[in-house]
This record gives C-alpha cells, sequence and structure tokens, in this order.
DNA sequence: GCGGGCAGTTGACATTTATCAAGTGAACGC
DNA sequence: GCGTTCACTTGATAAATGTCAACTGCCCGC
C-alpha cells in the first residue's frame, strides 16, 4: 500500500498513538482506491464493512427518507467517516457520495474493531472522536431547532469566514444547492437568505461573499461557541 | 455509598464489564443525591465536573440561544448522561433538569477519565455507549430535516407504542409541552398536529393515545428503522 | 460564435409553522 | 363548593418556508 499520504494518516489524531505494529496491521489490510466525482461509495442501511478515510478530494454524506434527501455533513480530507458503524458493526445511517474526484483508503471494520480491542491508545482514541462527532451533531441539531433559516445561513458564514482565516472575503466551498440542503432549507430560500442579509453587510458575488459590516452581522448572527465552534 | 441500586448501576452496558476494582474506586470517589422536580442540574456552558447517572425519576436535556429554549432528549433511568463532555473535558452543550424528583448518582470527570485509561474493557464499553448516543442523534437529525411536524409525531406516536408493548392503547409519558419541543415544534402546534392524525385513525384523550387504525398510521408515517429504531 | 445545459435566481402562490389572544377543563387548596 | 391555577386547546392572523414555473447568466462543446 505505497502512499504518499500514509504519513499524514498516521498523524491523524485516531491513529497517532497507536501502537506501531497495529497501525501497519492495519494498513496491510487496507486498500486505497480512486474515485471519480459524484460516485455512491456507501448507501444507508448497507453493513459497515469498511472504515473509510479521505485521502484527497470532498465527500458529501447525506440521507433520504420518502423521497426526500437532505445533506447531513461535508468530509474533507484528512479524516475519516462512519467510525460509528464501524465500531458498532451496525448499518450505515448515512449514505455517501464522492463531490469531485477522491481518494479514499478502506479498512475492513473487522480489523478496526480487532485493533481497537488490542490498543488502549487506539481505543482511547476513538473515544475522543466519537465524542468529538457526538457533540457536533448535538451542535448542529441546536443549530437546526433554535435558529431560523436567516440566522443559520448568517451564522454559517462566519464560521466559513474563520475557516478561511478570517479576512472581509472568502468563497464558498459548496454548491449553493448543497449549503441549501446542509442548512435545512431550499435552494430558493437560500437565495432569498442571502438577500435578507444584505441589511446586515453582506455581498455575494457567485460563490464570494463579502463582509462588509462584520458588527452588524455578527449582533444579527449572535454566534455561539456552544454551537458554532465546530472544531474543540 | 450504599444503595439499593448499585447492583443495577454496575449492570449497566457502561460498567458490565468493568474490572471490580476499578469500579469499586468509582463508586468510592462518586457520591448519590436526591433532586426535587425542576431542579438545574446543570447548564450548558458549565465545565463538566461530573458524569451523571440517573437512578431514579427523569431528567430533561435542553438547550437555549438567544431567548429560545429547545428539549434536546429526556433521560430515564437507567442511564448516564453527557459522557462525551465528560470524555472530552469540555464544557457541557446541554442543560438539564429534574422533571420529577430524582435521585442521581455523580461521579467525578476526573476519576472517569482514569478510569477509562486504565481499564480496556471500560474504554470499549464507552466506545459503545458513545457510537450508540452519536446514531441516536443522526436519526434525530434525519427526523428533523428530512420529516414534517405531521410526520415527526406520526412516527414519535409509533416508536412510543412499541415502547409502550404494542397495543392500541399507549400514554404518552411527557408533558404535551415538552413533547412538542422535542418534536421540534409549539405546543399549540402539536394539538393541531394531533387532530391532524384523526384521519389516520389516532384517538387522544388526555395523555392517553388509542390508535384505532394501525395500517393507515404506518402507511401515513412510513416509519424507517434508519431513523426510528432508537435502541439499536 | 452559437446553442444547449445547468446552477442559480426571481416571482407568484401554497403550505407549514409560529404567534397572540381567548377559551376550556380538570386538579387543587381553602 | 368555589375560585384559582395551569396545561392544553382553539381561532385568527402573521411569518417562515416550500413549490412551481419562468427566467438569467455563465460555462462549454462543437
Amino acid at each position: 500500500m505505497p502512499d504518499s499520504h500514509l504519513s499524514e494518516i498516521r498523524d491523524l489524531h485516531l491513529f497517532a498513538d497507536m501502537q506501531e505494529a497495529h497501525f501497519e496491521r492495519l494498513i496491510r489490510a487496507s486498500y486505497v482506491q480512486n474515485f471519480p466525482p459524484q460516485i455512491e461509495l456507501i448507501s444507508e442501511g448497507d453493513p459497515s464493512d469498511f472504515l473509510h478515510i479521505l485521502v484527497t478530494g470532498s465527500v458529501d454524506l447525506f440521507s433520504s427518507w420518502n423521497d426526500r434527501e437532505t445533506s447531513m455533513a461535508t468530509v474533507r480530507p484528512i479524516s475519516t467517516f462512519i467510525l460509528a458503524a464501524t465500531v458498532k458493526d451496525a448499518p450505515y445511517l448515512m449514505s455517501a457520495r464522492t463531490m469531485e474526484k477522491s481518494r479514499i483508503m478502506l479498512i475492513p471494520s473487522q480489523d478496526v474493531r480487532e485493533a481497537f480491542s488490542n490498543d488502549g491508545q487506539f481505543a482511547r482514541a476513538i473515544v475522543d472522536e466519537l465524542a468529538q462527532c457526538y457533540r457536533g451533531v448535538i451542535k448542529n441539531t441546536k443549530d437546526l431547532k433554535l435558529r431560523t433559516s436567516l440566522e443559520r445561513l448568517a451564522n454559517y458564514l462566519l464560521r466559513q469566514q474563520i475557516r478561511s482565516g478570517g479576512g472581509a472575503s472568502f468563497t464558498l466551498d459548496a454548491e449553493k444547492r448543497r449549503l441549501a440542503s446542509v442548512l435545512g432549507m431550499t435552494s430558493e430560500n437560500l437565495s432569498r437568505a442571502f438577500k435578507g442579509l444584505r441589511p446586515y453587510g453582506v455581498q455575494v458575488k457567485g460563490a464570494e461573499i463579502t463582509i462588509t459590516n462584520q458588527a452588524d452581522l455578527e449582533g444579527f448572527a449572535k454566534p455561539n461557541p456552544l454551537i458554532d465552534n465546530r472544531s474543540p
């Protein structure tokens, strides 16, 4: 499994403290594959045969019910996804599709479960990762239940601004219709929401956002670390 | 810490496989307390000093933002809550209040973290519990984003029916205004939603629900294991 | 350069949901 | 028993959000 990204994977929080022997064993059992854009990697309900690690590209996690579909999250390199299904040996709750050409490492779930039975450091790291994910979803639920779509968009923009370095101008990293789905609204509504934020100093030109009045926008958005701090 | 419920706590999935010595140490460091109804046990944003275990009674987990409040979940005996904050040593994302007189065991978070560094079985159990919780929240998010309030209520009733043994009649175990908040709507809307389900064979008399036409209700609700199976 | 094709936008309208205000009904205390 | 309280309900109305259809602008291939 020769791969220039191997050391970066090793450095992932999940594997960083794992014993070398265990890590090598996992890697040996795994394989890496390149996928074209718009390929459905996994479908919700399928058994979770592999832990996935996105090495390059991007992946959309989404769910469907009754002919409706919603984007649950975006995975960006380098990180794992569907860890919870893997450790519980339970069916996927979400489907995943590549958004662009993507390189993905697949580790058989069975091997992951074995490794974490034998390696306390690895188990500890999984706990950390799962707790992290859990708290992320809780924050998302609070966002959905406590805020209107306009407020969700405003706070999303502020988060994206920070992720992009904090400057007044930045670029949306998702198609607007995906963004709409992630934020729990229709694309039409997102268009209107962007216009609705104009009075608070938000300028939109394609995927380019410029915040001309930071204070106004923050005053409206009222960002809160217990909802909007998406990393810690 | 003499307590008649100790063996039940020991039997919790979380502690079942833990080494006796470690368990005893946790118990010795912990204490049990009785709380009256409507007491706020923890406030979101506070440091997570204790892992809580609800022994008897019931607890509401809720969150607030900008003068709005929403019920996130109900804790029922015997189970732990705010495990994720404890293992991450991060601030609580939700507040908790007793709904009735409740007996709660408090284990210092520091001791939990130590125990799970030293006890592989315990770490394994925490992974399981966190993965479980994570999947629960994901299901809840799907419910919120993919369904209308009427559909959420219909599926909630079907779940509650199963929890109550599967008979045509059963009792709601929460105040209707809490139920409304859990389902992400106002109480007024919940009242109307109950009326909206009458054509599908749902009769409501106070907290007593009777499903007179199971097939019709299920046809409308379209329950899905990937959203509605709240235990596995 | 022309002509799709497609993401995004806009407008008109329908539906869903929330808000406000008033009412009902059962539980409870004096 | 009577009045108070409180959860819940109901109705009128407003606000938020979704739907449908048409339109715009831009990329891209021929």
